[in-house]
DNA sequence: GTAGAAACTGGGAGCGCTTCCAGCCAGACG
DNA sequence: CGTCTGGCTGGAAGCGCTCCCAGTTTCTAC
């Protein structure tokens, strides 16, 4: 309302009675700067409430002030999946302790993906955290490639980035499927993900490389895109070809629950006739009906070790790729 | 890697031909310059392979490009709530029309309480969407006082702001009251939210107004906080102050989630014994045993319609507020 | 008492862009 | 053919802050 401009950092000089300069000195605390006038400063900044002016900043110090989470995806609605929230949450809990941003760039039209390629050609950014979220995706070549630091959550199928944090989804899915022999089972499905992202890929492989292990026949495989819909569909054709499988590892919970209804309608009980094992632990595996057997991931942590990566590259330390632990968590649906 | 520094409207002006200030007309497609040197500068400019630096244009223009998206919460959970994704989801999808960036705020800390602040009193940005999550929240005071346009998401309990978009609540719980009245229950009783949220309050005095409608008592009341734990804790609660009640309206599905679970465990069926109906329609309600029927409000719609408020509000308009419609969704617990 | 180092200090030049303004020039009109 | 519009033009002044640099002061050590 009261149209009160912003107050300038002259006027905290002129208060003060020093310099522009010396202003500037004790805001941004550098040395070079007598106590008397320090305090003088100090005093002009409380009794003016001068705040700095965060854009004159960015331009006199070529520094943005801002970080971005990137989704690309072909799939408007994705950031509506609890699984972003989360990871957002962990991110803001550690830039929340710096003087950076959080700018959020779901680029999942055209217009989004352009801009997103902007910020990483023209560094309108510090830095990028990118979830990429389908395989072909040229923005994550590009990424890998700017100049602006970026780190990737998750692996893309393509190539391996220099820095990423990622979630061990092939120990995972390995976990799940060994858990699977060890109950018994011997004739163990796999309902996949979607295959051009890194994680499908990921579990997909972690169901393989167990039962090669344990010397069983790998090749009963559904392939599904993570969603409830086409976990039904998979399982469906899953029956019908292997009517035989006692036991099937699911690339998601979200699947997994389309495959139990499936599997119930057709007469099998779980985890009598066959047992389920999901991925993800959504807050919905405890809910259903048994409740899911399934892999967890610490999706907040995820979140956090994203932006601490982020903010040693833009410190200019080279900080390892990180994979976060998953662990099976074990309910009655195996 | 390469590091090119960015290239400048100067550089552009100069490739071009023409003076600095023609460059700029032309980029921000203004009158007054010729069809010659507008193609000319045109071609420099894709040339160059030019992008303004949004900083400087900021600075200059006293504008900053940036609206905010700001939860303010004394949870640092909050917005690992899948309700905020979806927000945060149908907010973009319009912003992402425009040319504003989107920044995440979540001042669940004094930091982040403080920053907040800044930026209301600061204008650190265009605008601010603004979701308060606990009744006494300064920050929302300060909000609807402040210079920054701001429309608020949800109506504080304090006071009704100038700008805001909400769901009704209050109709929702009333549609569901009203639902189990027909249906024949008349021992109806309550789980309340947290009563220091609008929302809470709203769907509250939902079914107290549906009960007075019907003639019945509204006097079987259990408080909660929204959460499945305290959903839990209050169904006992009632259960032992109120033994005969028939049916009870839950103020969220978590909590429906831990009543159900408590009502099981005393023996009671659903809905035979009691009937109960939840909110907000969270994919878990599909879920339940038996599936909980819940009112359904438009998430996705709230945060596109904050935003569309926003942009009006910074087009110098004065949009009037507005009330989302909720419905109820029948399912098998009532 | 003095040379030299060390610590302060403020002026001023930008950062890249917008925008006001005064000067131009071409066309319209009488 | 002279005067008036009115749309181009480019110069220059900022937007608010940082930071280099040269000049000044204060100290320390001879």
């Amino acid at each position: 309302m009261t149209l009160k401009r912003q107050v300038t950092l002259d006027e905290v000089a002129e208060r003060a009675g020093v310099s522009r300069s010396a202003a500037s000195r004790v805001i941004n605390n550098a040395p070079h700067v007598s106590k008397a006038k320090r305090d003088a400063v100090q005093r002009a900044v409380s009794d003016l409430g001068y705040v700095p002016n965060a854009t004159a900043r960015a331009l006199a110090t070529q520094q943005v002030g801002a970080v971005v989470l990137a989704i690309s995806s072909d799939n408007p609605q994705v950031f509506a999946d609890p699984f972003f929230a989360e990871v957002a949450t962990g991110v803001n809990s550690v830039l929340e302790e710096t003087e950076l941003e959080l700018v959020l760039q779901l680029a999942t039209t055209t217009r989004g993906q352009t801009r997103l390629e902007q910020v990483l050609r023209t560094r309108q950014a510090d830095g990028v955290m990118l979830m990429s979220m389908h395989g072909d995706d040229p923005i994550a070549q590009l990424a890998e490639e700017s100049d602006v630091p970026v780190v990737f959550g998750g692996t893309p199928i393509s190539f391996e980035p220099r820095y990423y944090v990622d979630a061990d989804n092939r120990g995972g899915a390995r976990l799940a499927t060994e858990h699977l022999v060890e109950t018994g089972r011997s004739r163990i499905a796999t309902i996949t993900g979607r295959m051009d992202e890194g994680a499908g890929m990921a579990r997909y492989k972690g169901y393989q490389e167990a039962l090669a292990m344990a010397g069983l026949d790998a090749r009963r495989v559904g392939y599904g895109d993570f969603s409830e819909e086409s976990g039904g569909r998979a399982m469906e054709q899953l029956l019908a070809e292997h009517p035989d499988l006692d036991a099937v590892f699911v690339a998601s919970d979200q699947m997994a629950i389309g495959a139990m209804r499936v599997l119930k309608d057709a007469g099998r009980t779980i985890p009598g006739d066959v047992a389920i094992v999901g991925f993800n632990d959504v807050a919905l595996a405890r809910h259903t009906e048994p409740p899911l057997s399934t892999v967890s991931q610490p999706i907040q942590s995820l979140g956090r070790e994203m932006a601490r990566m982020l903010l040693a590259l833009i410190a200019g330390e080279s900080p390892t790729p990180l994979i976060l632990p998953t662990r099976l968590v074990k309910r009655q649906s195996s």
